[in-house]
Order: C-alpha cells, then structure tokens, then sequence
DNA sequence: AGGTGTTTGTCGTGAACTATGACAAACTCA
DNA sequence: TGAGTTTGTCATAGTTCACGACAAACACCT
C-alpha cells in the first residue's frame, strides 16, 4: 500500500518541515520559517508554539537587527529536553554517548576490548554495561547533572544491516553473521527505549550531510575509507538505502579486473586499490600497521618523502578512476571524503582535482565540489544518534508515550 | 524553499495516487482503492468521481464476481481521451508517436535521415514536420479518426539534458553542445503545448519501471547499450536525477584502468567492454557493421559458432564485473538490460548468472533478478511519454486550461 | 519627543479536505 | 424469501491552513 495523504499527515508534514529546517539552516526568526516554508505567519505561530509545548524548540526574544518593523523572534532547536544513545561497535572499541537534538556529543565514553570478545553476546554484554555507565554518569549531579530526556537508542556497526527487521546480515569484521543485535541489546537493557541500527559509513553519510561537509548539497556522495571503504548516497536530506538497506557498498565497486583479491570475495574492489592497506604498501610502511603507520606516513607526507608522495600519487589515481564513475552514475553536487581518505585528501587534492578534471564526461563542467569529512571521528556517532531521532524527526506531535531516561 | 504542506495539496496528492495506482497496478474496484490506499470509501468516491469528470478513468458496471456483498464498480485509466506526441530523436532516423494515457502507442510514423542532417536546425525542421504529419494522419477519418487531446510534448534525445534548464548541454553523436532543442521546437511549432526533453536512456528506465521489465520493482537499476551504453534508477516509481540531471550515464563507469580509450575522453569505461563495438570485435565481426552485424552474431549465437560463444563469454564476464559493482552500490531488487544487451542476455545468461554470483558481497544473497526489457523499441518513446504526461499525473485536477490538438 | 511608515504577532472567520456513522442498495447463500 | 455481507451515498463533524483586520514593536524623520 503506498501511502495517502490524510488531513492530520498535513500538520505532521509541516512540523517536520520546520524542525527540519531548524535543524538545517540553524537559529532563524518566524518570519523567515513564513518565507521558507510559503505558509501564512498564522500557520507558523500554531507550529512552533507546538513545537515549542513539546519543548523541541524554544523562542528567543526577538533581537532588534536595525531594519525596520516590528522585529520577529528568534526560534532555536532546544537542545536541553531531549536526547539518544548513539551506540557505535567497533573492532576493538566500543564507544557510547549522549546526543542532544541539535547533533552536538554532550557525553561520551569509549572502551577498548579485545579481538577475543567480540562475539555477539558479549559485544551486547559489553555495550550494555557501558551505555548503565553512561547513564549513571550523565547523571550525577558532578559529572554531567543531564536530566535530558533520552527517547532512544541508535548503534551503529560495520557490517550490511537488513531494513526490512533491522538484523545485521553480516559484518566481517566482527564475525557476525544474521545477529539480531538490535533484539539482543533490548533483552539486556530493561527498558523499553527503540532501538535503531545501522552500517556505519551510511550514518556517517548521514551525519555529514546534516551537520557536516554535506550540509546544502542536495546530491551527496560520502565516501569513507579506512581498511575497508564504505559510503552513502543522501539525496535530498534521506540516505539512499536500496531495497535491502545494503546501498552503502562502494568500496566493492569493480575497478580493476587485473587487481588482487578482496576480502569480500570479488577482485579488484574498488577498496583494494584505495584502502589503508594499499596505501601503506606502497608507501613501503607496514601495510597492517594500523592507526600508528598511517600518522607516519602522514609525517612522511609533510616532509616530501618521495615513496610516500608516489603512493599517494596513485591513490590519487585510484580515488579519482572510482570517483569519476560514481560522479557519472549519480551526478552529486558534493563528494566527502571521510575517514583515512578525508586524512590524506589535503596531501592528494591537487593530482585528484587533475585526474578528476581528464576522466570528465565529454569535458562537461559538473559543479562537483570535493571536501574532506568535517566531523571527524564524530561521524557515525552522530549519525547513529540521527537514526535514533528518526521518529521524532517524522512525527515531532507525538512526543508524549515516549520512554524517559533509561 | 522546501515545499510545505497546504490544504489543496492533500486533495491533489491523492488524486495523483489513485491514478498512479490505476496506472500502475491496472483495472480495478473502488473497495480495492479503499484498500491499498487506506482512505475511506466517501473519500474515494469523491477523488473517483472528480477523475472521471477530468475524463482520465471511467467506470465499468459492477462485475458480480462471486463474492458476497455488493459488487464494486470497476475503475480504469481511460485512455481515449488524453494523449501526448512522443518524439524520439537518433543519430539517423527520427520517430514521432501518440501514446495514449496508458502507455499505449497509438500512432506512430518515423524517417530516415541522412548522418549530413543532424544539425539542430534541421532537426527540428525534420521534427516539427513529423509532428505536423503525424497529427493530420491521427485526426484523419481513414488512418486515425482520433480526437485524443494532445496536453504535451515529450522528446527523447542521446544527450545530457539540464534539469534546470531543460537544455541539452552535449549530444556527442549529434554533435550539439548546449542546444535548446525545447525552445527551438516551441518556436517552429506554433502552439503552445509544454515540450519536455530527456535522455533516452533514463527515458527507457521509466518507461520500463512503469510498464515494462521493472513494474512492481522498488529500486530498478536499467543498463541499455548499443554503441553506448546508458541506464538509470528508478526509485519508487521516480527516476533518479541527479544534481544536475545527468545521473544516467552508467556507461562511463571505470571498469578497466588498463583498457582502451573511450570517446568520453576517459580509459576503460563500462561501454568500451560491453558495448557493440567490443562484442562485434571479439565476435570477428565487423565492428562497425551495426544492425546488420549484430543480427549476424545473433544467429551465429544459436548455431554455436566457438568464437561468438567466446565473445559473448568476455561480454558475460565484463558485464558481471560492472553490473555487480552497481549492485553493490545501489542494491536494487531488478535490474533490467535493454537494447542489445537486452538482446543478447538470453545467450549469457548462464554465464552471466555465475559470474554474478561469484562476486556476490561476502555471499550474501540479494534476490536481484536480472530481466531483459520487455517493451523493446518502444521503450524510449513510452518514457517520452511519460515524461510529456509527467504534469498531469503529479496533479490531475488541473485539466481545464490545458491545449487541445496541435 | 512625537509622528509616520514598516514589519510582525494575534485573533476571528472561512474554505477545503477527510473521517465518521447511519442508511439504502446489491449481491450470495440457505 | 429472508438473513448476512459488502458497498455506495449522504449529512455532519473535525482538522488544518488561508485570509483579512487590528494591535504591537521597531526605525526613521522632523
């Protein structure tokens, strides 16, 4: 059934609208929410007033900025009332925050674990410690005093998770395979807080296209590389998540049939030619040297050492020959790289901009601008915590059956 | 501005949504409208009755059907009444078409042309006369006796068309760079019907998604190749843009960093690997025999000539190389092939299916179903259509002040 | 200091939908 | 022929936004 419009979807559509835009352009007064949205200055009272009894957003007193008129107040996202989980599962770490409405990290807390442990029941275990640690901490009057309204819970993990029942099909990494990690959390917790997963470049994708380099572009492409390389596509403010919800996948893009073989089980992944191990074998560097090679090749980079800048030539190379194929499949307006790629983009920019430029279809100027990531490490948290807030982003009216702190 | 919801929008959302169900999903009762579309029967009869006043469905007397109850009237797309001319524009023949509401051609004429004529003044004059034909041969009692009201032109072009704009920015085959082909056809024909322009590729992907191979699909991705090799996503009923609208051109995916150079102006682009030049090459055929060739590799196909075989094997292989690739990045649930593609699918499909499944991300199984289009030569001209119709399905009530016949 | 012009919030009324419920119509089955 | 079921129709009610009038809050000028 595809869905009809009904009479309360309106005043739904439009609350969603206006936090959307809260969200997105920042701070703005309500005459500037009457010339964005095209509604009369009485709809826009009625929702933010109802926004704001919900305490999603709060009004400013109007500032006088010097034009004539009566000046108009000044409407913000409140970010003092609500918050989420954002869980992200790594490797050999497990991290967990508290997010506020408005995208910022308000607390958080990481632990190492070894590779041993990283089963499924004791990745729940674990992240189910941590998050009654966080809780207790946000809390206490010392640490954080938060009495922020935690409404639930976002994970984020490396691996292709189903849409249709939200269980991860399989995450190489970690050895999963069809866990329902969202199911098993929610027995350990007592508490009936949602629970949303997702692949960690996709939220990433997210992340950056709402509070990061994606922020006005209306076509983005996320391109996230560290051992493996993931992504996303967000058109329009959603990600793009295909039939399955595995539409993040574009390091197993073929780019060379010649090429080694991946992990995945294909050749020549696009991932094999630009990811972490790749690039620190040609910069003759450790190629599992992990976090501590890579800052030595980018100290390399620095000082002009001519085996670094050759590798780093040729993921230029390898960036800009994936790079132009996805540029003509989907015609973004703005390409961010994130993660290890985001890291050595300002030591490659030139030779990609070039290599870019030669592989253009039929030398057409696109408008494709190429950025690095800007929040950094805080990608799939944020974007974890953006899946989290996903109903209240839909549906900001109903606000009052929802959980309180854990 | 990000569209708001207002009161009339709901009405002509769902107007467009019964049409598009009827479209879509065929003939059938009110109840069954009830049903899928979740509204109650007042609000159907009314969206019903108001569609068949704008004469774009009619009803059928109520079929008992063997159930209890009151039988339903029967609702269906009428397709007598509104048409729009379809014009689709090749490197060597030109081809103009009435398709009616439903998708069907109606009428149709085409006309050769010399490689010499393909500028674009003479291209429209060409076009603007079998526009001109074709009407009078559609009103004419004896050929036609048609008196569909034309709302529209719809015009298929092998070229990257600016959304913006409606301009084509580069036709390589024609030989046009920025070429308003709209406005100059507006200005020769003197009428005022709308003219809406698209790339034939994408054209064929909707034309596919709505009525061929791809009904019923959620993400489709369609690959058609001839000399080149273009395609395009349909994302629930919607094709996929792009920024700027170019978000077609999946030949020009980088497959192979160490093949031949592609007329692009990039190396090893999908369409040097598997379109018709390379097959009729590998075949020991005459690269540039075109149609005539192509028939020839067919039937030597069926015979089991070894070298044909082996030609279709590396067209199976490179294929599977790009096409796994953009499954991996779109994850669709169809993926249809057309043109020669489509024609030669059935004599690799085997091939085609294991080579599929041995690139298959971490084995994980997709349930992708690989299809051969199912309208053939009309699919451009069918998506020319639908393009032209694109007004009147987004908001079927405005059918008053339309155009009458050319 | 006070008047004028401009912009904005508020409030009441109206318009456009869909939802709801009662009732009649049309069919099957016993 | 009558009971049961499903459906179309109609009148009423409930939402939501649009519109217009009015008051409030500012800048600017005299």
């Amino acid at each position: 059934m595809v869905s009809a419009v009904r009479a309360p979807q309106v005043r739904q559509s439009n609350l969603a609208l206006v936090l959307d835009l809260l969200r997105r352009l920042g701070p703005q007064s309500r005459s500037d929410l009457v010339a964005r949205t095209g509604l009369t200055r009485s709809a826009i009272a009625g929702l933010v007033t109802e926004l704001e009894v919900q305490r999603l957003v709060v009004e400013a007193p109007p500032s006088s900025d010097g034009s004539p008129g009566r000046p108009s107040p000044i409407v913000r996202i409140d970010d003092r009332h609500y918050g989420v989980f954002a869980i992200e599962v790594l490797v050999d770490e497990i991290g967990a925050a508290v997010v506020s409405l408005d995208g910022a990290v308000v607390h958080s807390i990481r632990r190492a674990r070894g590779r041993r442990s990283s089963s499924l029941a004791s990745t729940v275990r674990d992240v189910a410690g941590l998050v009654r640690r966080l809780d207790e901490q946000r809390r206490s009057p010392v640490l954080g005093g938060d009495e922020r309204n935690i409404i639930g819970i976002g994970v984020s993990v490396p691996g292709l998770v189903r849409r249709a029942d939200n269980a991860i099909v399989v995450a190489p990494n970690l050895g999963w395979v069809e866990a329902d990690f969202a199911r098993s959390l929610a027995d350990v917790l007592e508490h009936d807080l949602p629970i949303s997963i997702g692949n960690d470049a996709e939220l990433g994708a997210l992340a950056e296209s709402r509070f990061g380099a994606g922020v006005g572009a209306s076509h983005l492409l996320f391109v996230s590389g560290e051992v493996g390389v993931g992504g996303g596509l967000v058109v329009g403010g959603q990600p793009l998540a295909g039939h399955n919800g595995f539409a993040a996948e574009v390091g197993h893009l073929s780019v060379n049939p010649f090429g080694s073989g991946c992990r995945c089980g294909a050749v020549g992944c696009w991932e094999t030619e630009i990811g972490e191990h790749a690039l620190l074998r040609r910069a003759g560097l450790a190629e599992f040297g992990g976090r501590r090679s890579v800052d030595e090749l980018l100290a390399r980079a620095a000082t002009g050492d001519t085996r670094v800048r050759a590798a780093l030539d040729e993921e230029a190379k390898w960036l800009a020959i994936g790079l132009s194929g996805l540029i003509n499949v989907f015609d973004p307006d703005r390409v961010v790289l994130g993660g290890l790629l985001g890291r050595v983009l300002p030591h490659l920019r030139e030779r990609l901009d070039a290599e870019l430029v030669g592989r253009r279809f039929q030398h057409v100027s696109r408008d494709v601008e190429v950025l690095g990531a800007a929040l950094g490490e805080q990608s799939t948290t944020v974007g974890a915590a953006e899946l989290a807030f996903g109903d209240l982003l839909r549906d900001p009216a109903r606000t009052s059956p929802r959980g309180s702190g854990a």
